[in-house]
Parts: structure tokens; sequence; C-alpha cells
DNA sequence: CCTACCGATCGGTAGG
DNA sequence: CCTACCGATCGGTAGG
């Protein structure tokens, strides 16, 4: 039931939000009265932080498959897939990550730091190699890069239901076409053209 | 007073969204009491509703110039940076924004097809023109560049307090460091290089 | 896991 | 612009 109950309650904060979303209603959801619902979770706020770690718990698990593409000689563009895997497999994790990014910005300010960082780091140093070897552009900022390239994915994920119309596509073409150019785009921002390995993702 | 509630609810709807933020709380924000405040909006959702006209009206002002830059034989760089200055005008915008995908999707998506879509059309519009004249990249999808780069300027600039930690400086240089790499991925994954007026907005 | 219930706060109204 | 007040719903507790 813990399990049922965290399902909801991370479908339902990422929808309509934390304070849009009441414990009856998740309640509800599982089939069972807002008091039951308590004596798995003392209180909203414990249920907050436990939808979170479920998440966290997720990402660690295709944190050594990420790692891995950062530092072995791949291109980054499999670290941006598993990426982009990993939010597309559940959409509401995105979403999540949206809203408490608006929400409690100091508190995941924490996380990130504190689970994002290190391989964040590795693939800073895979840029510098390939600034330092000529594959990469000279006036790149790594970091900024990597904010930039984790914000497209989250964001884009989060917020592609009402962009989406600017494509005047059907929602999935338009998320295959949106995919694609994120990809292309990201590795167009880094590559210098006619370097080594340097193969766009969408084969061009 | 109506301008003065506005303000006050602009900036608490972004900040804690509109769920998170009662009544009494813009009213009190503004030094009066919540039956004051309903007799200038006459329901919550009325004043959501002219928040968000607000915010449409001032981005209407800011309209000429992008639609200027867009048309004429400036770089994109000119329309990116309008963008990115009135969003960074008032950072209330971009959260605001970025609630409303998430909150309201449907309803955005319909502000966007009615406000954006327009200036979006001219911007893909002379990127074929330099797809046809050799100074862009072939294989950009125009349309889907335009979504990713509106998401970029508005979610970095919302989520910039979370995702600024990575760059490990202090808020006001990581925030210029964030800009300036926003300007040279964008226009990287655009331009090939060595064409025609592709120099880079930093510098390169 | 439930029913019954708590005080607090919500959006909104009456009436001046 | 206010005080006074409304019913509804909120998160949470008692007690079984």
């Amino acid at each position: 039931m813990r399990d049922r109950i965290l399902k909801a309650a991370t479908h339902l904060f990422a929808k309509q939000g934390f304070d849009g979303t009441s414990l009856s209603e998740i309640a509800s959801a599982v089939e069972i009265k807002k008091p039951s619902l308590l004596y798995h979770f003392r209180s909203k706020a414990e249920l907050r932080v436990a939808v979170l770690a479920s998440m966290l718990d997720h990402f660690k698990a295709v944190l050594p498959e990420l790692l891995a593409a950062a530092a072995s000689q791949e291109q980054l563009a499999s670290v941006l897939r598993a990426l982009v895997g990993f939010f597309r497999a559940d959409r509401d994790r995105a979403r999540l990550l949206l809203r408490e990014a608006l929400d409690r910005p100091e508190e995941l300010r924490g996380l990130v730091h504190e689970h994002v960082t290190p391989w964040v780091r590795m693939v800073e140093e895979r840029i510098r190699q390939g600034q330092a070897d000529g594959s990469i552009h000279a006036h790149a900022d790594p970091a900024a890069y990597c904010v930039h390239a984790i914000q497209l994915v989250v964001g884009g994920l989060a917020s592609a239901d009402s962009l989406g119309v600017l494509l005047d596509d059907d929602p999935e073409a338009a998320e295959a076409r949106l995919t694609e150019e994120l990809l292309r785009m990201l590795h167009r921002g880094l590559y210098r053209p006619g370097a080594e390995g340097e193969r766009p993702p969408g084969g061009e």
C-alpha cells in the first residue's frame, strides 16, 4: 500500500502541485480514507519528502549507466540519451522536479549539490578534454553548458504540452522532433565540425 | 490600488504558486483586508486572469522590437537578446509562465498559439532563409529550435536559483555566465561556422 | 484500516 | 474601504 500511495501522490503532485493536492484526494486515488493514509505517512510534508526520495532512488539506479557513459570514450550524446530516457520513462519526474525548483529552490539546491554535482563534474572534465584536443569549441563554458543541457531536458519534457503547439504536428511526432532537435542542438553547440568523433546524433 | 494588487499578486503567485497563495496574503501585502481586495477583483480566478493579462500587455509592448529584429537583416541573436531582456527585467514573468505551463497546460497552449506563434513563424522563416543560403545548418528543425530556445530562456531564468549551484560561483557571476553560454550555444546550434554574418554573440 | 471529530484557514458574501 | 460572518475544506488526531 505504501508504494501505491507514493505512486498516486507522485502523479498528483506532479500534475496539480503540492498545494493543489489534498490528502483526501490522494487517499481516494488508492481507495482508502485520509486517516489511513496518515498512518503510512505521518504528515503531508513527510509524504512530499518520501515522493522526492523515491524519485531520487530511481535516478540513482541509472546513475552507473550515466557515469559509465561520461567516463568512457563514448560521445557525450550517450549521457544525454540516458538523461532523456530517464525523464521520458516517466513524465511526472520532470514536472515534479520543475515544481520543486519553483516552490522550494533552496531545498532543491541542496539535492542538486549532493546528487547531481558529481557526475556533472565528470562531464565537465570530458568537455575540457575535448577543448584540449580541439574537438570542442574553446569558448564553451563547461559548467554552464551542463546547466543548460539539464534545463533543456527537464524543462522541455515538462512544458512540451504547452509549447508543442508551435510545431503544428500531432503530439507524438512533435515530441520525436523536439527530442531529435534537442540532441542536434546540444551536439552542435559543443562539437566543432570536422573534428574527430563528432557524428551528430540524428545523422547529418 | 488595482495596480498595486496586481503587482503583489504577480509576485506572490510567481513565488508560491496560485494554490499556495491566499487572498488574505495578497491583501495584507498591499495593506488592505481581503473583502476590499474582492471589491477590485470579483474572485481569485479573476485576479489570476488579470495577472496573466497584465504580463501579456508588457510582452506586447516589446513585440514590435522583437518583430523588427526578426524581420531585419540583423542576427537572430538580437531577437534572443530582446527575449532574454524581457524576462530578466522581471524574473516573476518566467516563474509565472512556467507555473502556468505546469498547472494549466491547455490554457497556456491557447495563449501561446495566439500570441507567440506569429513571431515564431517569422523567426522560422529567417532560419529557412539561412538554410537556403547555407549560413545555417541544413538539418536544423526551425520550429523545434524555436521551442527549445524559448524553453531555455524562460526555464533557465526560472530555475537558475537551483541549478546555479553547479557553477560554483556567486549568483551574479553565475547568471552572467549562464546568459553568455546560452547565447553562445543557441548561436552555435544554428549557424554553420565560416558562413556570412555568423559572429557569435559573446565574441569568439 | 475505519468513523468521528478538531481548530484553522480557505474563498467569498452581507451590509454598511 | 471596513467588520462580521458564511459554508466548505484543509491537515491532522482520538480512539477503536
